[in-house]
This record gives C-alpha cells, sequence and structure tokens, in this order.
DNA sequence: CAGGCATGCCTG
DNA sequence: CAGGCATGCCTG
C-alpha cells in the first residue's frame, strides 16, 4: 500500500503539483490512502496468504496498520488468460479499463521475474472507474439534444441546457445527436456505458434492476442492458471482467443538409428503480472510439430517467439557484458535472457558493485526468453518509477479523515493535502531520455545531515521534525509505506447459475428473463440441472459471444452435456442480496453464504456487475518524494546507477562509 | 357455462335463497357469470378444442356468447396423478383448496364413467380463491395482536382494532397471538397464508418481489416467501398446483399465566413493492387444520406492511371518517374486512356509510361462505379500474381470436342462429331480464355525475324477446330445459395400464426416448437413482410435468444428499431440455398412465384422447358494460331488485332508496 | 423519530 | 396531461 502510494505520489502528485502554491493538504493526502483502499476490494488476487493489523486511538479516532499478502497476477491479461493473439480484441472489450494509463510500463514489467505487482492493482482500480472526463479530441466530437416537442409535465424526455442533464422516462425513444467537426476515422463506433456518478458507487456497473429483468420479454437479449438504441447496427457488451454494460453504435457521417447523426437511445430502469439504479445519478459515457478500440474522444451527458421528466427537469433548474436545502443538494451534481467538464487550460475561479475554489495547474492530460478523477473522489466521498461510513468501517473490522485469524505477522519487524510503535509508519511519517482534522475551521452556519474530538491524532503521530514534510518531495523520498520486500518463506520452481491440453502432469487440485478439464478448450472436447472451441476463445473464454457466471441467457446470445446450445449449457451445469470452479486452487491451476511464462521462481507461502502470479504483501495504512458530517464535508475538501510553513497542527477552528 | 351456472344455481342459489325477500337481481346474475370465467383461466384443462362466439352491442355495452372446448379431468386428484394411496398428504396441501366443497361428491362422481367436469371446476375456482370467512369453529379460535411498545409513525408494527388491520415494518418481529376456547385436536397447527384481497389478484398468489427474492442470502430457504416465523418449527409450503406460499406452525397450548400463544412473524416485503404486491392490500387468513389438514377455524387479518406503520395508521384511521376522497377509498378496505367478519346469524343491519345494505338469510355453512365469497367479489369487482377492466377484455378478445382461428362452429344450433338471436340465451333468459344497470340510482353524493348511457341493455333483451323469472326456482327450471351434449365427432376406446412402469406399448408422443419417461419413478430409475422414488413420491410429484417448475432451491429443500441432488438437477436439467413437459400430448399420456379408468369411452375430437379426461363444451356469456367507476361501484352491489313484479326495466336513476 | 422530501402513479 | 396522492427514505 505505501509503495503504491509511493508510486502514485511519484507519478503524480509530485509530478504534477510542483507549484508550491498546491501542495497536497494531509487530509487529501490520507484521503488519497483511502481511496486506495478501494483496490483491494475490486482486485485480481486470487488468495490472502498473511494479515497483520496494529491498531491505534480510541473511538472516535482510530488508525489500523494492516499487511496482508495476496497473490495477484502480472498483468490483468494474464489473469484473464487470454493469449496475445486475442489482445486485439482485448482491447475492444477492454477499453474502457485503459482509459487511465497510469504506468504505462505494467505490461513489460509483468514479463520480468520481479515485476512490481502494484501497478497492476492501480490499473484495476482503474478498470471499475471509468474515465468521465469530456475530451472532444482531434475530431471535435459533440453530443447534443434535440429541442423536444412539448415541455409538459410527463414529456417522454427533455434536456436541460444549463443542468447539462438529460431528463428521460422509462424506455422512451430518445434522440442523442452525434456530430464531429472533423471526420473520425472510418468504422469508428461510438459506445455509450453508463456509470454513477457518486463516488462510493461509481465502482458498480450500472444495469438494470432484478424487478424490471425478471418481466422483461425473455426472448429478448442484453435484458440487463440499462441503455438500448434503436440503431440496427447496435452491439452490445458486457466487460467480461467490470460486468459493465454498454453498446457501441457505428459513428455515421450526418445525411446530406443535417449536421448530426441521430440513434435513438432507450433506459430502461428508472433512476428510482430499487435494486437498480436506485436514486443513484448516473451519467452516460459517449465516446469515440477507433476501430481498434482506442478512445479518441469522449462526451457525458447526465442522466436521471423518471416517470415526469418535465416536472422532474423544472424542480431541478428551479432548486439549483435559490439558497435553501434543495439547491445545496442539486448543485452537487451539477458542480461535479460542470467540473467534469472543465478540460483544457483551467481559468481561474471564484467561490463558488460557499466553497472556495483553488487552481491547480497540471501538467500533461494523463496526469490531469487522473488528479482529477481523485480531486472528484475526494470531494465526493465526503458526502458518504455516516452510516455508510460506519458500515464500510464495520465491514472492514469483520474483514481485519476474519484475515488475522489464519495468519500470524509476517512483516520481520512488526512482532518486535508491539502496536504501540510500528516501524513502517515511523518510517513514513517522519514529521508529525496534520490529517487536517486537527484544525476544522468553523464554517460560517455551522460554527455552534458541536466540534469533534481532536485527540488520538497529534498525540499518536508525537508518540511515534514521526515526522512527514507535506513537500511531495520530501514524501516521496521518505516513502523511498522502506522497501517493502515481500517475505519469502517458501520457493518453488514451477515450469507451466504451453498447451492446456498438455497440462496433465501438473499437481492437481482434488477435483472428481482425474483429467482436470480446466480449459474450455479441453472441456468442449470433452463434450464432442470441439466445434464451438474457437467460438468461445474468440468471446475470450479460455477457462472454465470464466464460465462459472455465464448464464443460459449468455449462451444464447452465441449463434450456436438449439441442440447444442442446451448440451452445451447442461455440460456447464454439470460442470459448475460437479467443480468448484471459484477455487483459488482450480483458478490458479487453470490460469497457470496459459500463461506464458515459462520458468519463473516465485515466492510462495502456501502449496498455491502458479506461474504468472506474484505474492504480494499489502500494506494498508486505514485511519478511521467518526465525523458528524457538516466538518467532513469540509474536511475533504482539496485545500492548500499550510502546516509545512507552521511545523505543527493548528488547532481546529484555527484556519479559516470564508 | 350455463350448466355451471345452473348447477351453481341450484346447489347454492336456489337452496339458499327461497326467501323471496333476497331474490337474486339480473345484475347479480350476470356478475355471477363472469365471475365464473376465471374458472378457465387457472383451470386444469389441457386442451381447447373449439371456441366460437357471439357478440352483440356496441361500444358501451358489449355481450358475446362464447363457447369453447377444454378436455378437463374427471377430478382434481387425477389431474395431479397422485394415488388415493396419497391421500391424506394431498389433503394436507390442497387444504387451501378444499375449503369450498362445493359439491361434495366430486370425488365419487370421477370414479363413474360418466362424471359431471363441471364439478370440477368449481373446485379449480376454490383452489385459486381460499376462503377468507371468519370462522371461530368449535374450538373458538382466535387470534390477537397485543398493544405495541410505541405509537410513533415508525414503530415496527401496530395493530388498529378500528381497521382491523395489522400495519407492519417490513421484516419486523411482529407477535401475533393464537387462543383456543376449546384444546383442539393435539397435533393441530396454523397455517398463515396471504392473499390479495382485490379480486381482480385474489388469484395470484403472493410472493415476494423480484428485487426481494434477488438480493436474499442465497443459503436462506424460502426465499420468495412473504410471511415468516420464528417459530422453530413453522414449515413452509408452496402449493404445488396454485404456488401459493404459507406456512404452519403448531398450535400450542398458552404457557401457564398466559392465555395466547405468540409466534413472531416477518413479512418481508412491502405491500408497496414493485414487482411484487404492488400496493396492493393483502390479508393473511390464519386457518387451525387438524393433522389431518382439515380446517378446523379460520381467522383473517388484513396486512399492510410499510415504512412508518404509525403514520400509515393514522392515515387510514383518519381517513376512513371524514367524507373526502380519501375516505372513499379506504373505506372500501374497511367494509370488505367488516364484511368478511361479519360471521354467526347476521343481524339487520342499516347503512353503512352511503350504502344501503340488504340482508341476506343463507342456511347452511357451505352455502353461507360460497355466497360470502361471491358477494364480496361481486362488490370488489365493481372496483376494479376502467383500464383494468379493458384490459382485461382486451386479453378476451386475444384469447377469443386465437382460439376462433382453429376452430369452427360445433354447437348444432348455433349457427344457423346467426349473431341476432342466440338460442341458448333466449331459451334461458325467457324474460327481459334488468341487469340492474338501466336503473342506476343516483347515489346522495352523486347525482350531479353524469349518467351513463342505456342504450343497447333493454333493447338487447327485448329483441331476444326473452323473459326472466327473477325466482331462483324459475331460474332452474328454465336452465334445465337446455341440456347441453358436449359434441361427439369421434370415439375413441382406450385402455391405460395399471402401472406406469407397464406403459410402453400406449402410442408415444413424439419424443426423443423409445420408451417416454413420464413419470418420475421411471425417471429415477433411468438415472439410476431409484431411492428416491419414495421421497419424491411423498411430496406428490409422480409425473415428470409436476418437475417442470421445480427449481434448484426446491430440490435442496429435499433432504438428499450434495452429490445426488446435483445428479438429479443435472438430470433435469436435461430432461426438461429434451422433452417438452409442457405439451399437452405428453402431459395428457403421463397421466393417463395413472389413472384408475381401465376402459372409457370418451368422446373426443383430436387425437388428444385420455382416460380419466372428459371433453368439455364451455358456454361463455360475457356481458361487457363499460361504466364510470362512481356508477359502477353502485351497480355491483348485491341488492333485491324488484323488475320482477313490475314486468319491465325501470328506466335508469327512477328507483333511490337513500 | 417527526417532519418532510422524492417520485411513481392515479385521478379527473 | 396537470394536479396531487402514496409511500420509501432522508434530514435534522
Ligand atoms: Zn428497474
Ligand atoms: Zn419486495
Amino acid at each position: 500500500m505505501i509503495q503504491i502510494l509511493h508510486m502514485f505520489l511519484q507519478e503524480h502528485i509530485y509530478g504534477t503539483m510542483a507549484d508550491p502554491d498546491s501542495l497536497i493538504s494531509q487530509d487529501t493526502f490520507s484521503e488519497l490512502l483511502a481511496q486506495l483502499n478501494d483496490v483491494t476490494e475490486n482486485g485480481n488476487f486470487t488468495q490472502v496468504n498473511d494479515t497483520t493489523e496494529f491498531e491505534f486511538g480510541g473511538n472516535e479516532v482510530k488508525t489500523t496498520f494492516q499487511m496482508e499478502k495476496y497473490i495477484i497476477s502480472g498483468t490483468g491479461q494474464e489473469v484473464l488468460g487470454i493469449p496475445t493473439s486475442q489482445q486485439q480484441q482485448l482491447q475492444q472489450q477492454q477499453l474502457l479499463q485503459q482509459q487511465i494509463q497510469v504506468l504505462p510500463d505494467s505490461a513489460t514489467a509483468a514479463a520480468s521475474t520481479s515485476p512490481s505487482p502494484y501497478t497492476q492493482m492501480i490499473g484495476t482500480q482503474a478498470t471499475s472507474m471509468p474515465s468521465n472526463t469530456e475530451y472532444p479530441g482531434q475530431y471535435g466530437f459533440e453530443v447534443c439534444f434535440g429541442k423536444q416537442q412539448k415541455e409538459t409535465k410527463s414529456t417522454t424526455w427533455t434536456y436541460s441546457e444549463s443542468l447539462k442533464k438529460l431528463f428521460a422516462n422509462l424506455a422512451s425513444l430518445c434522440p442523442i445527436k452525434f456530430r464531429c467537426s472533423k471526420s473520425p476515422p472510418p468504422g469508428s463506433v461510438i459506445r455509450a456505458l453508463p456509470i454513477y456518478m457518486q463516488p462510493e458507487h461509481i465502482q458498480e456497473p450500472v444495469s438494470r434492476c432484478p424487478n424490471h429483468i425478471t418481466k422483461e420479454d425473455p426472448n429478448r437479449d442484453h435484458k440487463s442492458h440499462l441503455i438500448r438504441c434503436e440503431n440496427p447496427n447496435t452491439v452490445y457488451y458486457t466487460d467480461q471482467l467490470t460486468n459493465r454494460e454498454s453498446l457501441t453504435i457505428p459513428f455515421e457521417e450526418p445525411q446530406a443538409g443535417s449536421d448530426t447523426s441521430v440513434s435513438l437511445f432507450q433506459f430502461m430502469c428508472y433512476s428510482s428503480c430499487v435494486g437498480g439504479l436506485n436514486r443513484r445519478p448516473i451519467q452516460i459515457i459517449f465516446t469515440l472510439e477507433t476501430p481498434m478500440g482506442h478512445v479518441i474522444a469522449r462526451r457525458v451527458c447526465e442522466v436521471r430517467i423518471c416517470a415526469c421528466p418535465g416536472r422532474d427537469r423544472k424542480a431541478e433548474e428551479d432548486g439549483a439557484t435559490p439558497g435553501n436545502k434543495k439547491s445545496n443538494k442539486k448543485s452537487k451534481n451539477v458542480r461535479v458535472n460542470q467540473v467534469v467538464t472543465t478540460v483544457g487550460p483551467p481559468a481561474k475561479k471564484r467561490k463558488l457558493e460557499d466553497e472556495e475554489v483553488f487552481t491547480l495547474h497540471v501538467r500533461g492530460r494523463e496526469n490531469y485526468e487522473v488528479l482529477l478523477k481523485l480531486r472528484d473522489s475526494l470531494e465526493l466521498a465526503s458526502k458518504v453518509p455516516q452510516p455508510e461510513v460506519e458500515k464500510h468501517n464495520r465491514d472492514y473490522d469483520e474483514i481485519n477479523r476474519r484475515m488475522t485469524m489464519n495468519s500470524q505477522l509476517s512483516i520481520p519487524s512488526s512482532s518486535q515493535q508491539g502496536l504501540s510503535t510500528p516501524t513502517p509508519i515511523n518510517q513514513v511519517l517522519d514529521r508529525p502531520p496534520s490529517l487536517g482534522l486537527d484544525k476544522l475551521p468553523s464554517l460560517p452556519g455551522l460554527s455552534n455545531l458541536p466540534s469533534i474530538p481532536s485527540f488520538g491524532m497529534s498525540q499518536f503521530f508525537d508518540q511515534i515521534d514521526g515526522k512527514l514534510d507535506a513537500q511531495p518531495a520530501k514524501i516521496t523520498e521518505d516513502v523511498h525509505r522502506i522497501k517493502i520486500e515481500p517475505e519469502v518463506t517458501e520457493t518453488n520452481e514451477v515450469s507451466s506447459s504451453q498447451s492446456p491440453s498438455t497440462s496433465t502432469n501438473q499437481q492437481s487440485p482434488p477435483i472428481t475428473s482425474t483429467q482436470p478439464i480446466d480449459t474450455v478448450e479441453m472441456w468442449l472436447k470433452n463434450i464432442e463440441l470441439p466445434a464451438y472451441i474457437d467460438m468461445f476463445k474468440t468471446r475470450g473464454y479460455n477457462f472454465m472459471y470464466q464460465l462459472e457466471d455465464m448464464q443460459q441467457q449468455d449462451l444464447d446470445k452465441l449463434k450456436i444452435g438449439e441442440g447444442h446450445r442446451s448440451k452445451i449449457w447442461r455440460a456447464l451445469v454439470e460442470y459448475k456442480n460437479t467443480h468448484d470452479i471459484k477455487g483459488s486452487q482450480t483458478q490458479a491451476q487453470g490460469l497457470s496453464n496459459s500463461s506464458n511464462a515459462s520458468t519463473v521462481t516465485i515466492p510462495s507461502q502456501s502449496s498455491g504456487y502458479c506461474p504468472g502470479f506474484y505474492e504480494v504483501t499489502r500494506y494498508t495504512f486505514k485511519h478511521t475518524i467518526s465525523l458528524r458530517k457538516d466538518e467532513h464535508n469540509y474536511c475533504a475538501r482539496m485545500e492548500v494546507t499550510e502546516e509545512d510553513e507552521q511545523g505543527n497542527v493548528k488547532p481546529k477552528g484555527a484556519k479559516m477562509d470564508t
């Protein structure tokens, strides 16, 4: 974790925040850490070997230092087990995940024997958070909406220019116009992908609610897709890795006399659908992509699917201007959206409502996008309601408890240090940092609120006698000082076979068959339907575990005749019943069969070794603080702090700027 | 249909309405007919051979006379194919269906070669409409609710004595108390079954919504059950025929010092759950049953599952008294409930709100219950919103269209009569009847509402020059005059084998296997798991088509080891894929294998003969009238009409009694 | 936990 | 289709 942070800081924060006016504050720093937590929750690792945990502080302020070990894969590609010949199609499928190429060298690193597995984790995070940055690109890609017919309360759809938001009725046909100032490469497509706008949900794929899926015509394809398009060339995608559902339509040059080409879109759930969108605002990300799957432009549009688009549009437009409660809530979304659209040289900004805005200059689009996303996440994360935060914490406590149960301390120094003075933290935090929590300013209208207790934080950092220079450069150096070595308790040298069909002499997991059938190829041969091997491979299904979540309707989408299809389905049901394909042993086994690594030496603690996989020790620095919401709001703001100048933490409420 | 009506009238209306003050009015009469429509929508028949239809009237008033032919089974038991040795368990499972033993001789009739198949249809109707009549029985069974802890808006549950309605929060633990004034037979159980109160939904089983089912812990049993009980001896049931879900708990004598025994119930969906209850009010029917499954007492309680029980209770209690719109709606439910609870010698009643109440004396509980149900249905049917009615009609038009497509007129007289003077109706309706629609009284507060057009009705009955004596005795005689003979176009003499395993020499439907596997027994032998034959039989699964809707979780409930269970499941999936077990041929074949009928001569029009099945011609007299809601409310009331005295129809609005 | 919003849907 | 209810849920 710290190493992730290190790389993160090195690559982005250090590299982009050289402007001394734009120092990252400690609270933002700690929020960065919290953000990265999510990496492990959607990551690629298959095994947790070890966990240890330190905990400091009391009820209100709690800091944990936790170390976990995972087996993760070297690259995303290898986790999927897709050979390089499939790369192109993979690009098509994974384009959503390449949008933040945080560390473009991760692919090469994976081929070496000592790659940095953390790079992948960041890649994974990018995977679950598609970029929503507006980016007209060199072809001047634009999305626009015509004037709707009527402005009644229950019009089928209406677009608010001021809100940059589309309001549409359930399943209504909504004409969306596309245009490029310059013709994109022939064969370019427009992809429409829905995402949740709120950071606490952004990683969750957007799908229809069970009610609507269940009641959908069973013969229909893509029942679970929220977005549909009437365009006859629409292609529906479901990302195998993230389960995100999207569609593409060909980019078409406007007809003669028109400057846009129009397609009719439908949204198949209400934004309020319980068990689905559940009142969470969504955006549609329209990406213009080359035939090879490269994103060359991106446009974003918030969408609300509701029963009364006219009414709700009016309410939001009205509510955004008056200074009442409603506006508070509404303006959040609006601001998020506006923020996303401020691409290009950012101009100096003045106050927006009661929040002062600072300017951050960023060099390079790539870094800019990363920071943009993080900025949004930081700001929005503060809006997570307290119960949600507490649940998150409880979940973590539970996870920690479980993981600690079957593990011992495995970092050499830690067990000696005991709970009070953990060396790694001590090394990183050379200076008592301000997490921004001890100097909570009282906002204008909030000064009468009870202030949070501040015990714990300063004491804690005093206690470990650390010192953290808020200069990013310094942080990086400090981080460099602790080089985390994955602990090696056992070394296995294995040779994986190149062909899946010759992998019988490997140590098999205890499954019923004498010859383990891990690959789709073997399985299809086994059920005497080898003719479909290519079809499965083309879709990226190489290993049986990839079929684990395949449903009958997924199978129906393949162009297989009824008889064979049902045979395949039955065989799959049988396979699932007899194989625990979720088991890490089987999965690792299956994966190892296709990795191109020939002979690697990898550290391993359990018997579950596998080439192409690397053991990783994750260090989690978790700082949990119970805050009242209003204060939380404020703390999470990305602001310039001054504790570096002053050398110590200001008392809370001392620094105010509004 | 007319014969059904005949029997209905003979058995119940005639038998119980001898009091000349309690004549059935023509609108009630026609509503009776409409009610019986439902028989065919959930019935047991497997084949429709023939349909013909007459239609009269214009847009607002439409009368259709439709004749359809079905193959239905002689008895419900035989449709299920359950041998008599299973009777006892069947009773347990079907107790919900026996509550209206309209014609208790139907079981014996089935054994003869010329049973009246119509009896079964009424039985079927009872199946889908469990009785909700309060019936303390000889043991004085009572259900009651303690005082809830608090009366706040969001209290977990609250019971309104005035509304006789329980308001409960989702999944809250709701203590329900049971008591008997006299100890019931040892081993008696209390069953809780939810039903929709509205007649248009009463036949739909009450289950949880897809959202809640989907999000339920996958390891949990009975995910789809709306009602749960914390009682450790709770047994959950899903009726194989109706899919109704219920549970039973043992009846327990109160602990010392207490006069009731308490169990904690939970309701697992909101009454408002989309895709589930969907804002439809429900009742819980508590039946006290002997160990043999005989219902010996019944109590009914309306339940509303909502987020704010306190608020909603208050709103309903308040809304029930003032005379505003709200009260109009609320009072319906209240009235329905109160109506149901008026068991015992009915006392003369005066006005209830703005509706006059008449008294009907009924001899015998059985008849009383039938009439009670019909009365409720009649009154409630009027509350079906107009779009629903229109949809119903459209559905029927579609059904009729489909059925007419592959059929010719088969009733001898009908094709000669043409569309204007259908003989059967003419014979039944010897006298111009008043359907109560031409003499709509204007209710006190409604006199300023536009009155419905009355054209069509009187003219129609004048035209056919009929004459209907409102004396039930006379009706019965009239009905007797038309004896409907099922048309015999072909006669097949078949002999069914006694044992399913020796049925190989029968003419097989075109299924893939050379030896058709229709019975669970054969199938289990075939997949080499004959050990489970008894287990399946015990649960009433005798034929493969009965397993058609079995899901993996159903299978999981059987006490079968993991290995065998998954083998059975896979085999079942395979079976379903290779057999069209829904096909009537297969089903009929499967059924015929177990019927005890030896050699019967049955009329048949298609090749789908089968012993134990009888061809039935159904005559549907459907009279559709478009009404404004307020008037509709009134029309459907069971009232005493006087047109028999006056000899013709009164002009609308001429008769008013408030 | 009371007040009140949010939002699908019903009514006229 | 506008007005307004119904009802889960959010806010203070
Ligand atoms: Zn939905
Ligand atoms: Zn539900």
